[in-house]
DNA sequence: TTGCTCCTCACGTCACGTGAGGTGGC
DNA sequence: TTGCTCCTCACGTCACGTGAGGTGGC
């Protein structure tokens, strides 16, 4: 029999580590005084304080390490599941670094914000629901890709074809969990009462003639358009608070601009400050 | 200006979280009314909410975070650093990975124990202080390997070359901080009173006869010899216990065995009951 | 007036490390 | 008897999340 000192050494464990495995029901020693409450280890203890040392350094969290012990048979098994949720944990955050130099690269490009008068501007627009949870961000932008396609066509289809860059706005439902995206097709004319596209709520209108605030953000195609607040977003609050106005969500319209062969090199923001 | 919740949403950060870089002096709001406490922010702190987030994002710890608000030309450099230090973490990891599964894999084997009388051992050795800390471990690794080396050459030089595997036992030093490794070839006849090596400290004797346990583990050299409990050392513990010995250090020795071509394929340990 | 937002504690997370203050063991 | 080992609290770590209990704002 070992005292906690000579097994923590043997073992390669500190003794506040044995204290705790013992306290937790992962390694309890062989024997406690009852007088001192001095605990003593068996030198067949040593095997599972192997294990756990090497379970534990390859950073298996301790209810894992817990049922290896109870299951030596499957220590392996459980360490080479934990690998895998640390490779996988290690692209996540390789993605997070990633999108991090973006958003840092995009913050220092000037974006300038510009007051302009717009001519009335027939539209067609899809409207997408966003779903509550983050956890199908991709598929919401699929979903907004084929949406875009689908109206571009069946406006080219109705002789009506787009005349210029999308456009996106945020409405909120009815319910706030529930808000609601608007994806817009700007056209030569209205679409007649009975413009319809299978499978998805349409929505057509005029934009009246307004003035605008808006914030043109060169991003030359390095960064998809994301979701997070991005350089033109804030530039145009900062705007609109210096000119003392509250901005709402509902006016404001994201533009994407794209050059030539179609490809993003420039996000707009629009802030419709007055109908005329 | 914007109240905490609707400065969280625009800044994908949480009111708990906005809560505590206040606190920390990392964001602190524009304004905060005296009355009632509530928090208020500028648009124009957008910009710094959004490079705190994107930092977060990549997991740079707030300390840094803060720096990084202080000094914004320097958070890309900041980013990077804390880039080079997961790096750094995942290599390490990856190694103790690696550690743990061979660990793991050797506790299968079975590890016989015998119980033999051996001969009477000349043997020359030479003492190696180990290092308190951990962090020159491959240090002592290199070490210890060239006065094996540099051992084995003077004692085939004077005629007297090594007879068989080496082998290691370490002695406590007077102070018990200071460690030594002793490191000794078997010879055919004990060296000479004079036997000495440049740089080292050698020592020279014979084991008596003597009853010995041995353990003998078959790592067929999926494993380097690490410093590291391993199974040969457990199994021995075991038998010892068994016998009512209790094992003390100076007297076990660590023997390497190797093939034909001199490549490691297990380890003996062998305790010494009594001498004859 | 009624929700809704916001406020400030206070505690939990994870696996120990680091004392503090005291006692057992050789 | 004197160190040395061991004991049990209790707190700190890191960046929040999760209530609890209460109040301000529209």
């Amino acid at each position: 029999m070992l005292n906690i000192g000579e097994f923590a050494q043997w073992a390669g464990l500190t003794v506040k580590a044995l204290h705790l495995y013992d306290e937790r029901g992962i390694l309890a020693p062989a024997e406690v005084d009852p007088h001192s409450g001095y605990r003593r280890y068996a030198a067949s203890q040593l095997r599972d304080a192997m294990m756990i040392k090497a379970l534990r350094d390859a950073d298996v969290p301790l209810a894992e390490v817990a049922s290896a012990v109870a299951a030596p048979d499957r220590a392996v098994e459980l360490l080479e599941q934990h690998r895998e949720r640390v490779v996988a944990a290690r692209e996540a955050e390789d993605r997070a670094a990633d999108r991090s130099r973006q958003v840092l690269a995009g913050m220092d490009v000037v974006v300038p914000v510009e007051f302009r008068t717009a001519a009335p501007q027939p539209y067609a627009g899809v409207l997408i629901e966003l779903a509550a949870d983050d956890a199908t961000e991709g598929d919401d932008d699929d979903a907004a890709n084929q949406a875009f396609a689908a109206l571009w066509q069946r406006l080219a289809e109705t002789g009506n074809p787009p005349t210029g860059s999308f456009w996106t706005t945020i409405r909120s439902a009815r319910e706030p969990e529930r808000a609601e995206l608007v994806l817009c097709w700007p056209v030569a004319r209205q679409p007649d009462a009975d413009f319809a596209l299978d499978g998805h709520r349409v929505e057509t209108g005029i934009l009246p003639e307004r003035d605008e605030l808006v914030a043109t953000w060169q991003h030359n195609g390095t960064e998809a358009t994301e979701d997070a607040l991005h350089p033109a977003a804030v530039a145009l609050f900062e705007e609109a608070e210096r000119r003392g106005v509250d901005l709402e969500v509902g006016l404001l319209r994201q533009i994407g601009l794209t050059d030539q062969a179609g490809t993003p090199t420039a996000i707009e923001l629009a802030y419709g400050l007055t109908a005329h």
